[in-house]
DNA sequence: ACCTGAACACCGTTCAAGT
DNA sequence: ACCTGAACACCGTTCAAGT
């Protein structure tokens, strides 16, 4: 008894992400955890281990990947209101994809810490586009990141638009980036 | 062996409550563990459950506490914008005291569900002066909520303004509330 | 009424041993 | 190189027994 326990295959590192992210989608995070993985690859427990230095690292390398998704640059020649609505959306289509990796994201900022470079390469020129002197230009975009993924995460964890269907909530989202562009003064 | 374990005297809530908010503040909720609690208190972990029902009811009940002293409500004779920024800056300071508590809560909306009812209540009045119409004062209470608590969040799990300080920190939030009266028309 | 110890069903992870 | 079983140090919680 040795060999069957798995069918032939070997583990690969893509079949692990692959599993792990359709369970986080299923279970939630929390719902995860090493041995319950290992129950669905038909593995010993332990032969994660093999491939993956720890529960934590596994975890960022999927939300990771994922982040990296982000759909980016909206074209240069457009409006500086509509880049910001198109940058707004694509930040939130992401997120409705896996929501459950994204609470855990959000939960822990330290995983996608200076990985999201994209997103902030491209709202830089949207700001000084928008006439935001320089010196403020970092305190802005704070602001707007903390207001676009806030509003989403609300969303996405139920604070806000309980017993909403989607399109009302798109709306929603539709009136606050409006508001953003208004007090940008666009 | 069975009474000094305790020092003679008996286990109460209170007791209970603010150790454990305590340990949250010090360690986490990821950090806190009935047994450490249990530990902390100097008593058997199990003499807890006769007067909690289970970690997650705990934990509901420090947040909820905390929930209700947000402070309220800005005098009704002042300009919405005032009163706005009055109540902004009064829920952002209800999270500084707790920060690790709050993440959990921002986590967790189920928590709070219908119990920060003394804000929606404060809300919709500045929204109606403001100018909102009635059909649109849900959705926009939404989106500042989603705003607000999301920039909050974004602050206190450090999503946002890394390395700066306190009066850095302070800046960039009235800018945040200076853009949403901007947003709102005024 | 309040507290306790032993026990159950879980975790993540290490380590020495197997093929 | 890859996988495994046994083990360690933890969890939350139940239950029957103690005072």
């Amino acid at each position: 008894m040795a060999v069957s326990a798995r069918r032939g295959t070997p583990l690969t590192l893509e079949e692990i992400y692959t599993t792990a992210l359709r369970m986080v989608d299923e279970v939630g995070v929390e719902g995860l955890s090493m041995r319950k993985l290992a129950a669905e690859l038909d593995v010993n427990p332990m032969s994660l281990y093999h491939h993956v230095d720890n529960k934590m690292a596994l975890l960022t390398q999927i939300c990771d990947t994922n982040v990296q998704r982000l759909d980016l640059p909206p074209d240069e020649s457009l409006p500086w209101q509509e880049r910001l609505r198109i940058l707004a959306r694509a930040y939130r289509r992401l997120t409705t994809d896996h929501p459950e990796m994204w609470r855990y994201v959000y939960a822990h900022p330290e995983i996608t810490a200076d990985r999201e470079g994209g997103l902030w390469g491209v709202l830089f020129p949207i700001l000084e586009a928008a006439g935001v002197p320089q010196g403020e230009q970092r305190r802005t975009a704070d602001v707007l990141y903390g207001f676009v993924a806030g509003l989403v995460f609300a969303e996405t964890a139920g604070h806000i638009g309980q017993g909403q269907d989607a399109e009302e909530a798109d709306r929603t989202f539709e009136a606050a980036v409006d508001l953003i562009v208004r007090g940008l003064g666009g």
